[in-house]
Parts: C-alpha cells; structure tokens; sequence
DNA sequence: ATCATATAAATCGCGCACGATTTAATCGCT
DNA sequence: AGCGATTAAATCGTGCGCGATTTATATGAT
C-alpha cells in the first residue's frame, strides 16, 4: 500500500520545495553581504565580477568577458560605461578588428585589485562553511548551471 | 616542504573559486530555463513564485509576501499590479487596517494553477538530478541563504 | 483626546538583465 | 574587386531589485 500522500492535490507546487527558490534567495542575500563590503571600493557586485575578470587577465574583449559571465553586450556595454566612468577601465576599439572594444585597466584599476583583496576571505567567513564544503558547493552548483546551459 | 603554490599571488582572487559567481550565474541559468515554459502561462519568473505563494495560501498582504520571497514592497507593489494589470490578482485594501493591501487569487488566477502544475517536474528534469539530490542541493543552498541573513 | 511614534505600501532614482533590433566592421565566395 | 552573410557592440524597451523617502493609517503613552 504505497499511501502516495493524501494530502498530495499540491503535485508538490510549494515554494519550499524548489530547488530555483533557494538559489534566487541565496543569490540575493549574497548581493546584500556584497553590498557593503564592495561600497568601499565604489563598485557594484556584478561590476566586481568584471573587475575580477580583468585583474586575472587583463585586455579583454566585451564578448570574452560575457561569455565568462554569461551576460549579453546589453548588459555589459552599459556597465562597463559606468566602470570606465568610475575610472577604473577604458573602452578601446581594436586597432586589427574595429568591430570589438578591448577593455583594459587603468593604473586605478590595478590599484583597486589590493583594496578588494580580503573581500573572499570576508564573504568565506559570513558563509560559516569550511573551505571544502564552500569548494563542494559551489562544485555542485556550478555543475547544476552547466547542465542547464548545456 | 608544503610548498604553497608559488603562483599564490593571487590569494584565491579568481572568478571559478566563487561560490557567489556559481549562485548567481546557476539564477540566469534557472531564470532562462523557466523563461519558455512561464511564457505559455503569461508570466515571469518573479511572477511565478508570487502566484506559488498565493496558490499555497490566498489572500496575503503584500508585507507577507514579501517576507517569503525576501523582497521589499518597492520590488512587490509595481510587481503585483502587473499581475493585476494580466488579471491573475485583485489588491485590496484590507477593512480592519487601511494600511495593508491584501492580495488575492482571482478565478482566472486560480484556474492558471492547473496550468503551472507540471511546471516543476519540467524543471527537475532539467536538472538531470534525482529527487533525493535535488532535495540536498536545495537544503544546502537554504542553508548558506538562512546563515548569510541571519 | 492628542500627538509622537511606528508600521505598511507606494514612489523615486539608479543599476542590472534580457530579447530584439540596429550599426558598423569583417569575412567569404565568386 | 564586390557584395551577401556573419560577427561584435551598442541601442531600445521592459521588468526586476534595492535604498531612501513619502504618504497614509494605526498605536500608545500621557
């Protein structure tokens, strides 16, 4: 007598249920960690994902530093605008391929990687997760995105 | 000679080992999977956990909502009457307190349940995880959310 | 009863984020 | 060389999402 649940008229339509709730909201309460750690450095936290990016490798192309990020040039050409504002890159249209911008650092944004260097270690901290269980998630997670993506 | 890794300059500042970059890029994932399958039922993905909650429980007031979803009445008020504006839901000012909006499930928003229902089997598909990790990975996302508000 | 305080939504300004379209440059085929 | 197809960014319109503020109502202490 498998008693599928009785009270199963839901077909399981609870928001406590889904997997998608948990990322959205975790998602959200970690812009809100971000907020105010990123404030000191003037930057927003998807414009300290682009930071991080181009502290890695500088010089990149809109399309490169998207297809990192996952976001469209819709998204990126305005932000970067507001980076470049800020003074921390420039917008440099290649000299062999005029169609890209070449997005590169200034010396205020190298500066900046020093100032942003403990904000992982910060956000490591606010997590209360060792680093193989941070390591362990965010494997799983990501994996979960690539499946989806596929 | 635990020989820490000499290309250690970086002190972890690198986009793959970011928990947060996994969250955040897996939310664009889920939101882009749910985009066609909300589409028929004329809704998007906020929109969609708005009505999950109304389905659960009518008649909550905008600050309930909000509490669950973890979204502020500047998010939810222009949110809500677009839901309005597509027929789903009524906003009412409730009787006892003037201050609060109640909201509540019209016959067309109670009928688009059935619509919705296979919404979340759809999504666990995609996922091509079973129920039993699903589950973990979705306790363990909670988890980080709750530690990170808390 | 009055008035300060608190609470609930709404409003405003700004920054993502996307899809669809446009603009500009390059490539490729003949 | 020329021109259609492709590619890279940018632009436009819409919808979240937040912090700060505003508006309106309710509460509470005297």
């Amino acid at each position: 007598m498998t008693d599928t649940n009785p009270n199963d008229d839901d077909a399981m339509l609870r928001l406590d249920s889904f997997l998608c709730f948990a990322v959205y909201s975790a998602n959200h309460a970690l812009t809100r960690i971000y907020k105010p750690l990123l404030e000191e450095l003037d930057l927003t936290y998807p414009q300290y994902l682009v930071m991080v990016l181009l502290w890695e490798k500088d010089d990149q192309t809109v399309g490169s530093l998207g297809e990192r990020l996952f976001l469209e040039s819709s998204t990126l050409t305005p932000m970067l605008k507001r980076l470049e504002a800020a003074g921390y890159i420039a917008r440099v249209r290649d000299k062999t391929d005029e169609r890209q911008v070449r997005v590169q650092l200034t010396e205020m944004g190298k500066a900046l990687r020093q100032k942003a260097i403990d904000v992982p270690r910060s956000l490591g901290e606010a997590t209360k997760l060792g680093p193989d269980d941070i390591e362990r998630l965010r494997a799983e997670v990501s994996s979960l995105r690539d499946t989806l993506l596929k």
